[in-house]
DNA sequence: GTCTATAACGAGATAGAC
DNA sequence: GTCTATCTCGTTATAGAC
């Protein structure tokens, strides 16, 4: 991918981070760039397609990410804490998970990057209950529920980010965890 | 306040909800109304202005349902299954917490809008930490840390609407008060 | 690959008739 | 209170020069 076509995926990112699909516009893209807003469309025809694109890239880093945590932390709770860093670090920047903004957009998003929205969702899902079912096995937790509690942890972590940032408090989400997994 | 405004109101909430401030317009409240754009202005200057109102009127009957609930419910794990209610009511007809969606796009909102979703926030963190502690006090619950598990409460319940419409699954979000609350 | 220029459209908002 | 008509602006998108 030619590095210009990055650098507007990487723009795109951002903006939709902090204003959501339908906030912010090629002309938010090309200012952020140092380029003209037709030039976008040189690389991205639609707007479905950049977001399209920008939506799949964010997954494909994330999932990276998740394999990182896998890879690293050797506890449950030690990967989980990794976890809720993935969504506090963005927070710290102002900025909300991308997908949990798509998400909430869904009834105006084009259908491909809702399709992007979903796979996003359904790969942190196995990842959670696959961290907590290896969690349960070793004996370090206890769950009578696997994929109701990661479902929670996953939406949790999702509304305290936009609740954190509309209040401006509580960048750190570890005390998600710490209060859905009791010691 | 005329019907014609209430009207205006309750058009403007259900389009909040399904498609977010940055995602609605004033003809798309036209046309469910049954009048022209040009005549909401009449009733509500600016975007901002109604809004607003729309938030604020939310915000209200939230914290009326609320004060029922207390009335009503006597064990905290009653209230907070009610409480859950109150989320999963709009979901089943495809729609977000009008405050959830709207504090997504805290970076685009009106400064007057973004104060009615605040204080809708604290309300509901008020609320839940009242009841509780309520649960502390009789020794139907234990928590160690009652403002953080609020706060994860609500938080979860935000984030499962979000996600659930989103992957149209879930309607029914008492499994979070369970997996956050185990008995 | 990026530009200028512009088309085509929808947005929020206003003026003034009725 | 609601209308028609219009203004002004920002939006996505395209055409064609460079």
């Amino acid at each position: 991918m030619p590095q210009r076509a990055q650098e507007i995926l990487r723009a795109g990112q951002q903006l939709i981070q902090t204003r959501g699909y339908a906030g912010f516009s090629f002309r938010d893209v090309a200012a952020e760039v140092g380029i003209r807003s037709a030039s976008i469309h040189y690389h991205f025809p639609t707007k479905a397609d950049l977001v399209r694109d920008v939506a799949r890239q964010y997954r494909r880093d994330f999932a990276q990410a998740l394999g990182g945590i896998t890879a690293t932390q050797t506890t449950a709770r030690e990967r989980l804490l990794a976890y809720a860093g993935l969504y506090s670090a963005p927070l710290e920047a102002g900025r909300h998970c991308l997908c949990g903004m798509l998400a909430s957009e869904a009834a105006i998003l084009p259908a491909e990057v809702r399709a992007e929205v979903d796979r996003f969702f359904v790969e942190q899902q196995a990842w959670l209950e696959h961290t907590l079912h290896a969690g349960v096995t070793t004996g370090e937790l206890t769950a009578s529920d696997v994929p109701a509690l990661a479902s929670v942890l996953l939406a949790a972590l999702e509304g305290a980010m936009i609740i954190s940032r509309s209040r401006g408090e509580d960048t750190d989400l570890s005390y998600v965890v710490a209060q859905i997994l009791p010691t």
